[in-house]
DNA sequence: CATGAATGAGTATTCATTCAT
DNA sequence: GATGAATGAATACTCATTCAT
């Protein structure tokens, strides 16, 4: 309890000041995203998360209070890192559009470039029981912010359909690229993920961007 | 093993000569659906799904090779049958997008009415093994085919954009209407499903209809 | 739960109509009586036991909730022989002094003669927590009446100190067999514990009969 | 290993030259007495008693060979003291019977004024393994010694019934006043312990006493 | 001397599956 | 066919103890 570093509890993201456990939490984060990609939540013992992290099994409890900590904290901190770089990436866009067409880019691509956090967040994840669940929520309730703020921001722009909701613009992008993603994933990983980007980004600019044909707005 | 009604080893959805043994078979599928639906896989004893069908937990065996199959073989009924209700439905509609659109709005319907089958195909049937996701991939192919079929046919017949990737058309749709229906899950029914399908309509129709715009086919 | 032959929780003392059930259920208990015995309570691995009546593991947990109540029922078990053989040698008896001598006489020689048992009641069941502690306190407090109602017996037929308390008199009584037993134990059974019951009823019987010298009871 | 100041393996009583030392090993044995007694010998970790005594984990280990030799460290200081006391107040009584009286009466008023020592003593010290318990037995038999020194002198003083096996006497004479304390600490202390003293007295100094009855010693 | 982060051995309990009746 | 008592493999988590600092 004492100096546990929660990622869950805690601040949120395994902070501390002390950066050698700052930098064993890393280590257990990376080797759980490992282990749970490999064998899946259920079958994916924290005696192998302990052995690929190079620990004893008991220290993992020094860090997170118990194995779904430890699979909420990699949720936590994989996809808030998707979110820093997908922010950072457009920052310096003025069209919301274009960063909507950036954060699928960036997602496809980086998942098809890292399959074991594709298969984790796609596939493994999702093994979960509903505490987990609600572990996951939060964060993932920031990506869907992340969405739903460009849309609005294309709204207001112009760019985007003023008629679509904004909650259903998201769920239509987050749906779309995770189907698209989930697909890949239990497909094995036969084709290119960053091939279909244009393809999607199509559709879902037909979608959901304003243009010529609906100056006024009437469908 | 002897004359075992397998619906997945056998031949795809418990069939067989006898009335009383179709009959027990389907006494269990309905009680494994609620409780798969109200415990989740993980914490759905065997044990629980024999009390709620009346039967002795043994006498699960003699229907289904183990538990996986019990949740594979619920999946597959009720997957067949929202197929063959869609067919029905849109049999003779001349129209492939009205297909889509009677597939779309008859899907969030049935689940919007059936929180329990909602329940079970959106968040439990996902919380179980990769090897259970092989036994699902077959009977949902068949559903992917149902869209994609629909998608091919309206190209054909010019009310969908030709430019579209008919693969990546279904992906859109199904990952719009599988998320609109999690979310609605996850959201404890707050909010009327139903109410959504015009929406995301909308978007869908957009995104990949042909219209006056694009008669020639050029963005 | 359904049929769990619960010595806790049901009846009292794993009463079952069916004499299969009751057979597998007094096997369990003097498996475990010898097991604790033998390792103590905390060094007594459930498997021991299990391994000892000749049954899986499992099966253990069909007779009993957990391992307390497996302690807490050979406890139970026994302490209930104890009175039950008691009482019916005390039954014709007309003097309660001499009910107590037999008391007295009977736990002596019994323990005296049974090892196992005598080491699991003084030394290996007070190793346990007080949930257990609570467990025993009832069917101990049967024991306790038995003495407490040849005291009272006692004094109403004038053979014993009208003086005396009664829960005092119990108390002593009970406190000093227990000692003599405790350390008989913890000697290894170096001597012979039948032999000291003549030295304790004399003790006892002064210190509790009334006698000549005290008919009107000044002390 | 050092410089280690045990009580067991050592002089008896945590003895050191270095006052600061001594000092530090009565702060563990304090919060050792207060934790055991708070939590039970098993629910008590090391940690619970090195925060109560300000000091590290480690610095237990400094002190006591383990767990086993702190709760019969804390035994043997409060024994020994109890011991100490006793010899003090009956020093200057001539009556060996006294003595006896003295004896009961200090050691139910001291208990029954500290429920932390009689918790520790009559209950959570005796949840501890068989291989404590031998620890236990030398300061322990040191008790044993004080009341049967008491009643051989008694004998010798003609107080004393000479007939009495003197260890029984010691038996009865402990075994009753512990089983009054264990009774009293269960009972959650909801009586007056000190209130029992004349009571028990009476029946153990009928039982024990020479008197104008017995001139010659006859029964 | 003191610290406290790290270690890793140890175990009660569940539950899918079997098979004698 | 049907039953349900019996099986036994499988695992997260605790905490006494150590030792580098």
């Amino acid at each position: 309890m004492k100096s546990r570093v929660s990622a869950v509890s805690g601040k949120g993201s395994g902070v501390s000041d002390d950066p050698r456990k700052r930098a064993k939490y890393l280590a257990i984060i990376e080797a759980a995203l490992e282990a749970f990609s490999e064998y899946g939540y259920h079958d994916c013992q924290v005696a192998k998360i302990a052995k690929k992290a190079g620990v004893a099994d008991g220290t993992i409890y020094l860090y997170f209070a118990n194995k779904e900590e430890v699979l909420v904290s990699v949720f936590q901190e994989k996809i808030n890192r998707l979110i820093v770089d997908i922010e950072a990436l457009t920052n310096d866009c003025d069209n919301a559009w274009q960063k909507i067409e950036i954060l699928v880019r960036y997602h496809l691509t980086t998942l098809g470039e890292n399959p074991v956090l594709a298969n984790f967040l796609q596939i493994q994840l999702r093994q979960s029981n509903p505490s987990i669940r609600h572990g996951i929520a939060g964060p993932l309730r920031n990506f869907y912010r992340l969405i739903e703020g460009f849309v609005g921001e294309g709204q207001a722009q112009g760019v985007i359909d003023a008629k679509v909701n904004v909650k259903i613009a998201r769920k239509v992008i987050f749906g779309s690229i995770d189907e698209v993603v989930s697909c890949w994933v239990l497909s094995r990983r036969r084709y290119d993920l960053k091939a279909m980007v244009d393809g999607i980004l199509y559709v879902l600019g037909r979608g959901l961007r304003s243009d010529g044909r609906t100056p006024g707005g009437s469908q």
